[in-house]
DNA sequence: AATATAAACGGACCGCAGTCCGTTTATAAC
DNA sequence: GTTATAAACGGACTGCGGTCCGTTTATATT
């Protein structure tokens, strides 16, 4: 006697929601961009009195000026927000180790590029911990999210590229649960360690994957 | 403008719930011993009819004929519910890896126990993993739940043994990062993974670990 | 300017986890 | 048997994420 409650894959109901930071194309109406603008703001004033953690979708709709649907509408869901809030923070990151200067760029070793790009994660989750650990409180994927997806998907190139070739996709999988928000933050909040540790940690762990061919 | 809303360590009120599946001591009254025999045959039923993630509370205290308040001083959360429902199986593979033959029990060396313990857990989560997902969902926590901490020990433990000394505290919490439920459930079920396959990347990572001093 | 229409809007509504507090009851003391 | 009392009980209540659907409105077309 249980109500089937089928999974929901994408929770906007018939049309995806459009939660871009960026004005998302060219047609847009109005009134639409107005209340993102709106909403955007309002929830970074609300997340810096409250903290992530506090901010609810009804306080965000009052304190914009618009109705509980539109919020839904733009974002999907709380996380599709939280994500919205965070994608600047992320597209710069995804620069930096696509694109930006060795060693976490192109032109330093894969070893490197490995021990950087977790250093420069574990310092980037503890400067926007608190919005990613929100993102990720969607129900299911989290893992599938783009940005995860290309973050393992770079961890398996560089991974290829120092020469691990045993099933380079599972151990990126695995590194970058090392990596996880959630992880981190509660290693520092609640034990009181230094970020310092966890980049050492990080380094060793890589280095002996890299090397225990 | 933002209710401050602090965050409940205990979730029970003042009395913390007595959320183990054996009596829980001498002094219990009638009443509360029949409920909680009650309360937990009808999870079992409900979670064979509906699944773990389709249990409600509301369905489960009506299930049990008690009011739902009963059922939240018995288990504090629904998180706790299903830490309740998961304590034999959890016991017996803590038994098992503390206790039992090798290559999992003591006897064996270091690197082949690491090796069983993964190989073992993920077996264990493919059969129990609905459940521990479901126990997961602990707001807080979930990190330093009585279980979480002592396999993290055993794993400390069994690196130290293989000579790993650089920091082997966050060594052993990246390597459970790896075998946590979610994870590996999701690889199982989102991308089709073999669980063959997961244990062979364990087996690789941890090999990698301890020898690539 | 009038009209059509797809998009956006808003807030009542739902289901669920978790809480509160007045009521009931098992147990022990006499 | 009576009484005292701590424990257990139950269900109305709260807060939140998310949905539904009737209403409004921006924009294109004529």
């Amino acid at each position: 006697m249980c109500r089937v409650s089928l999974i929901p894959i994408r929770p906007g109901g018939q049309g995806g929601p459009r939660n871009s930071a960026q004005p998302a194309a060219d047609t847009e109406r109005r009134d639409a961009a107005r209340n993102r603008e709106l909403l955007l703001r309002a929830a970074r004033g609300l997340i810096e009195e409250c903290g992530a953690a506090g901010l609810t979708m009804a306080a965000l709709a009052q304190r914009a000026g618009v109705g509980k649907g539109t919020v839904f509408r733009r974002f999907g869901s709380r996380a599709g927000l939280m994500m919205t809030l965070l994608s600047d923070a992320e597209a710069a990151f995804q620069g930096r180790f696509m694109f930006g200067p060795p060693p976490l760029g192109p032109g330093a070793e894969p070893l490197e590029r490995l021990i950087a790009f977790g250093v420069e994660r574990i310092a980037w989750v503890l400067e926007f911990g608190e919005l990613a650990r929100a993102a990720e409180e969607s129900p299911y994927n989290r893992f599938d999210v783009p940005a995860a997806v290309l973050w393992r998907r770079h961890l398996e190139m560089l991974l290829r590229e120092a020469g691990v070739t045993a099933d380079p996709w599972l151990m990126a999988a695995s590194l970058s649960a090392t990596l996880e928000p959630e992880r981190l933050l509660h290693a520092v909040e609640a034990h009181n360690l230094a970020p310092e540790r966890l980049a050492g940690s990080w380094r060793d762990l890589v280095t002996r994957v890299v090397r225990g061919a």
